[in-house]
RNA sequence: GCACCCGUAGCUCAGUUGGAUAGAGUAUCAGAUUCCGAUUCUGAGGGUCGCAAGUUCGAAUCUUGUCGGGUGUACCA
């Protein structure tokens, strides 16, 4: 996009001694642009009133009304040459990222757990911080690092033994797997035993035992399968399935690694890398020599930055891993590694439900299936009163609904902590999924109906408030998905959606498109720009676009 | 105890890296469709930006302190 912020500094600096790049600022309500004079006037002796009128005077820039209020000085872009710059530009053409690779670490699935509401921020944030680096021309690599290791296989294999069977686990599938899972953990509270016995079968699976790991690529297999299922309907992509036991047997080279550093020191029969005085130490091995969570994350960073050259790093995981991510980045660091500096943790608040618990062990949580299901039926339920003749309405209703929750999900910063509420999840009005991909296909509605096709615009027809707030608002899109990149957030593309939305709902109410002659064909030209810009962004937080709803 | 994150309208949240009169949605109330899709649009009420100092022309934004909520803090992942 045309830079006016450049083309305003380039020429204010003449006048303006001392001003910086960053003095040029967005405004929205009196201008476009304005340079606040305040901080000249020390300098200058004069008062910032006089300081902007004076620069106003002696200011001329093409296609650009400059004026002096207040002490700033302002600056307005004539419209009907900032409508026909934002015309002349394709959507999705700006390239910032092109030729960089980025890793992305998302969704991470537990093996033997199904997918309830609390994997969905890592999945969701992720798989559209994926596309959005896709948009903005980086080698995107998605990754589910598979939760494929730990103790808790040991207590599945054993509980699968005392209570299960293969017919029921192939009928039943993740839902016997996770019965037994909670069963053993009350059990496990009575008899002491147990605990001995799943201890054994997770050292079993970590020396190959045939049997052991036999059951282990069973239920790894239900559980991908399961999650599979979930992505399709997410719109969610990975690369790479690679899990925690892919790098069990790398943790030794990382091991020689630190030490050839003089990192390892033995402290309380553990093996550890010791960090800054505010942090404990990296726990490598443990005091019987099984390797820790940590290690087999330093493995993976190795891994990745050899086979994929990565320039960045990113792992989408919840914030209470804050200290972990920390610790790695600093072992990382400490190894000398300069591509330390370019991992990062993309963190995001803790998600609660009323009156649930989010821990798999005891059972009682609000699975994503559910309430996918309740917002397709509602989707379904109101296509069904209000536009009984739509086609493949079944197909429509799944975007819908599946979108409603998605879009909810990514339309809040992702810092703050979520109390996910069932409700606003499937609320269709205001600021959500389906109030995007109703406009959308409001669009689309009437394109279809005028027989629009693209032919000269007259760009002057667009210059009226209504089609030029919709003009400014797709003018700099491009530079909204990447800021979204660089800032690992989401919701920056979502509410930019919504955004566009009102502004054209608003255009929409206001004039007639449909009335003829030049008038009809600009405004033709602006709904069309709108629906793509509102298809592509959508996809980009991992939405469909409907035609019709 | 220490570390990190969060406190903005009844509720859910934005706030463009310090700018002009703090904005949306939701809920409530009042309106808009003989015409392009009402899952839409217009209007109204609703605020000591947790609190207190400080920095400066200027603070929701930066600093310090303080209160409240969340998370984590050596052999789980």
């Amino acid at each position: 996009m045309y830079d006016y912020k450049k083309t305003i500094y380039d020429s204010a600096v003449k006048v303006l001694e001392g001003l910086d790049a960053a003095d040029v600022t967005a405004a929205d309500a009196f201008c476009d642009y304005c340079i606040p004079c305040f901080k000249f006037a020390k300098i200058l002796r004069k008062s910032p009133a006089a300081i902007a009128a004076d620069a106003a005077a002696a200011l001329k820039i093409d296609g650009m009304k400059v004026e002096a209020l207040n002490g700033y000085l302002n600056f307005t872009i004539e419209r009907e040459a900032f409508v026909k710059n934002a015309f002349s530009q394709e959507l999705n053409a700006y390239k910032p990222l092109e030729g960089k690779t980025v890793c992305i670490d998302y969704s991470s699935v537990n093996i033997a757990k199904p997918f309830h509401i609390g994997h969905l921020m890592t999945t969701v944030i992720g798989g559209s911080l994926y596309k959005i680096y896709k948009a903005c021309g980086a080698n995107a690599v998605g990754i589910n690092h598979l939760g494929d290791w730990g103790t808790q296989f040991g207590k599945l294999i054993s509980a699968y033994r005392r209570w299960g069977n293969e017919d029921r686990l192939n009928e039943r599938g993740l839902d016997e797997l996770l019965e037994l899972y909670v069963r053993f953990h009350s059990e496990e509270e009575k008899d002491n035993a147990l605990h001995a016995e799943a201890l054994e079968w997770s050292k079993k699976i970590e020396t190959g035992d045939g049997y052991a790991v036999g059951l282990f690529d069973k239920f790894k297999a239900i559980t991908l399968e399961q999650a599979k299922k979930v992505y399709a309907r997410l719109n969610i992509e990975f690369d790479s399935y690679l899990g925690e036991s892919f790098y069990v047997d790398k943790v030794a080279a990382v091991e020689q690694k630190l030490n050839a550093k003089n990192l390892l020191k033995i402290s309380e029969g553990a093996e550890v890398v010791e960090l800054a005085d505010d942090m404990p130490p990296a726990l490598i091995r443990r005091s019987d020599g099984a390797s820790l969570y940590i290690a087999r994350d330093l493995a993976a960073a190795y891994y990745r930055h050899e086979n994929y050259n990565s320039d960045k790093c990113l792992y989408v995981v919840a914030s209470h891993q804050a200290l972990h991510f920390k610790q790695l980045f600093s072992v990382l660091a400490l190894a000398g590694e300069p591509w330390a500096s370019d991992m990062v943790h993309v963190s995001y608040g803790m998600v609660s439900v009323e009156g649930m618990s989010l821990s798999t062990r005891h059972g009682n949580v609000l699975y994503l299936n559910d309430v996918l299901a309740a917002a397709v039926d509602k989707a379904a339920g109101i296509i069904a009163e209000r536009n009984p003749e739509l086609g493949n309405s079944s197909r429509v209703a799944e975007s819908v609904g599946v979108g409603a929750v998605v879009f909810d999900a990514l339309y809040d910063g992702r810092l703050k902590d979520k109390n996910f509420s069932l409700s606003d999840a499937l609320n269709f009005d205001g600021e959500t999924g389906p109030y995007v991909q109703y406009t959308h296909a409001r669009c689309r509605s009437v394109l279809g109906k005028a027989g629009y096709k693209p032919s000269k615009i007259e760009y002057d027809i667009l210059t009226d408030d209504a089609a030029y707030e919709v003009v400014k608002l797709l003018a700099d899109f491009d530079e909204v998905v990447y800021s979204a990149a660089v800032k690992y957030e989401p919701s920056i593309v979502s509410r930019r959606l919504v955004k566009i939305c009102q502004a054209f709902n608003r255009f929409y109410n206001a004039v007639r498109i449909m009335c003829g002659g030049k008038e009809e064909n600009a405004r033709l030209a602006l709904t069309a720009r709108v629906a793509d810009t509102l298809k592509y962004g959508l996809g980009l937080v991992l939405l469909d676009a409907p035609e019709k709803m």
